[in-house]
DNA sequence: GCCGTTTTCGGCCCGACTGTTTTCAGTCG
């Protein structure tokens, strides 16, 4: 997969241009071109291979041409020949809050700046303040954003923001008269790079009164009256925006995103003769036309309405369009959960804890799937333990009438491919997840071995955290994921989608590819106590993202339909 | 640079806040 560095290089592109002063609409389709290959599923040298490039929206002949161009040569010319003409420091400096590229052309073109060190040094000096445009305050915001740059990681785990955002919509419902979070997070994107509050109130300046009070503020960014941003605990930016109640629906659709998305839906109202803005649909005398209610302005723009889940401008305008969006599975869906762990390996709750919690949700069945003996650091079990367990989850089972409690095992994925436990054993239980847990160095070959030969296991039912990625912390494992699902649609295997938060594994891009391969999926929480079990959603608005339907779940079917789906 | 219910040229989403300006450019989302 080579779609990343692709997508990586037409964003440099888009920031060098933007510096040297290009058509901005020109800018703009490098960005967006960048985003679609970014959200392809393909490798985008299969679809090269296949000619159909062009296929790709936002992708016409100049970009296909480069595309080819850069797989074959490994390099991209027009990519080279920007960099030759402008420093690719510039485009580090554009990272920086507050500046952007006319200030950093500006910098360059007078100082011959071109690294963050260096403007920061010119910063502290009195040189800038003879540039036309430029006052302390002007100054004082670089350096601030230079900080900024230099501490923020950026990035955040969807399942530690959602709590938060969650917290300031309940400290800010007394304050207005409706109270939501917007973009990525509304979106359930596995990474998040702030936090967009959205409030409804005919009295803002009440409104942003008691937001630019909360007690967890670090430091105020920019406040007017209608907008304000803060940044909280670890340099996480929290936007708010107060909107009259009878734009509440126009501001929600406009909060959430993603701009790709809301860019399509703008062009379709101009189509259709209206202005689509975040105060409502209007007609071309400015008539509203709708605005209160998410729901109106799909209404009125001739569209069912689009979960904020598929709104990447990844085909569900058209989808929508056509009458085709997915029937998503929803959290209801869910009727069991078949990965978690109890004290018997490294959970943190017996057996009987565990199968009790998973019953005050309200789940049909649950699968206990300890770790397997060769995994010591995380108290995997030995035969005779496995044995003694299953006994135990017999037991258990028996004296629960309303929950069906399964004996399982995440049986490890040894370094040669072959399982843990012998058939004979795997053949005592009735739900098996295999997992890769160690040799994640392998070469692409050997790990895609390992899992193909798992799935050919007749006892495996699910590959666990199919790519082993850990948010932040490790990146995924390299597996030819072409052939994997090609064979989890032959074997009949279904893949995991683990929604622990740190792991989100398949991820949404995934998602979509299992949908389109015709692989089944299971959606776990891994849980090793009893807050992971809350983790349930991060994982089904992660299938949700990758177009994941209902029947495509197999733990949203009920327990003897789930274990009649059979292995070929 | 893309794209087509205004189709091969001439458009391209829209508005808030900031800082420096007296009307706007730059940045951001």
């Amino acid at each position: 997969m080579r779609n990343l560095e692709i997508a990586a290089i037409f964003n440099q592109v888009a920031d060098l241009l933007e510096i040297q002063g290009a058509n901005p609409f020109r800018v703009r389709a490098y960005r967006r071109a960048a985003l679609n290959i970014e959200g392809l599923t393909d490798s985008i040298e299969i679809v090269a291979g296949q000619g159909v490039v062009r296929n790709i929206p936002g992708i016409g002949e100049d970009l296909a041409n480069k595309i080819q161009e850069y797989l074959q040569t490994g390099k991209m010319e027009f990519h080279e020949q920007l960099k030759r003409e402008i420093p690719v420091g510039l485009a580090k400096m554009v990272e920086i809050p507050s500046v952007g590229p006319k200030t950093a052309k500006l910098i360059y073109d007078q100082f011959r700046i071109q690294t963050i060190e260096d403007l920061e040094a010119l910063c502290q000096t009195d040189k800038l303040l003879s540039v036309p445009g430029f006052k302390k305050k002007t100054i004082d915001n670089i350096l601030r954003g230079i900080e900024i740059h230099r501490r923020r990681k950026g990035n955040y785990l969807l399942g530690r923001t959602l709590p938060i955002a969650t917290g300031i919509c309940r400290y800010m419902e007394p304050h207005a008269e409706r109270v939501a979070y917007g973009g990525s997070l509304r979106r359930m994107k596995e990474i998040v790079h702030d936090v967009d509050i959205l409030a409804a109130s005919s009295d803002p300046e009440k409104a942003m009164k008691a937001f630019l009070s909360m007690p967890l503020i670090d430091a105020v960014l920019a406040q007017g009256p209608t907008k304000a941003s803060v940044r909280v605990q670890d340099d996480l930016q929290i936007d708010l925006r107060v909107i009259e109640p009878k734009s509440w629906g126009a501001a929600m659709h406009y909060f959430t995103g993603s701009k790709a998305h809301n860019i399509r839906m703008r062009e379709r109202a101009i189509k259709m003769g209206l202005k689509l803005n975040e105060y409502g649909l209007f007609d071309a005398d400015d008539k509203s036309v709708a605005g209160v209610r998410e729901e109106e302005i799909f209404e009125k723009l001739g569209l069912p309405f689009i979960p904020p889940v598929l709104r990447e401008d990844q085909g569900e305008i058209e989808a929508a369009a056509e009458g085709t969006l997915p029937n998503l599975v929803e959290l209801q869906d869910i009727c069991g959960d078949l990965h978690m762990h109890t004290s018997w390996s490294d959970g943190s709750y017996s057996t009987e804890e565990m199968i009790e919690a998973a019953r005050q949700r309200g789940y049909k069945y649950v699968a206990i799937t300890d770790h397997s003996k060769s995994l010591g650091v995380a108290g995997g079990l030995s035969e005779d333990d496995l044995l003694r367990h299953v006994e135990e989850i017999r037991t258990l089972d028996a004296k629960y009438s309303d929950i069906r409690v399964l004996a399982g095992s995440e049986v490890d994925i040894r370094q040669d491919g072959t399982l843990d436990y012998s058939d004979e054993l795997l053949g005592k239980l009735d739900f098996v997840v295999a997992s890769v847990h160690t040799g994640f160095k392998q070469d692409r070959a050997t790990l895609t071995g390992r899992v193909v030969r798992a799935m050919q296991n007749p006892y495996v039912r699910v590959i666990g955290h199919p790519t082993g990625r850990l948010l932040g912390d490790r990146d995924p494992y390299d597996l030819d994921f072409d052939q994997v699902m090609k064979e989890a649609a032959r074997t009949r295997t279904c893949l995991e989608v683990n929604a622990n938060f740190h792991r989100l594994d398949l991820s949404d891009v995934h998602c979509r590819k299992a949908c389109d391969m015709g692989v089944h999926v299971i959606i776990s929480t891994d849980s090793h106590n009893y807050d992971d079990l809350l983790n349930l959603p991060y994982g089904v608005a992660t299938a949700q993202r990758g177009w994941i339907e209902k029947d495509r779940v197999l733990n949203a079917r009920p327990v003897e339909e789930m274990l009649a789906f059979k292995k070929k």
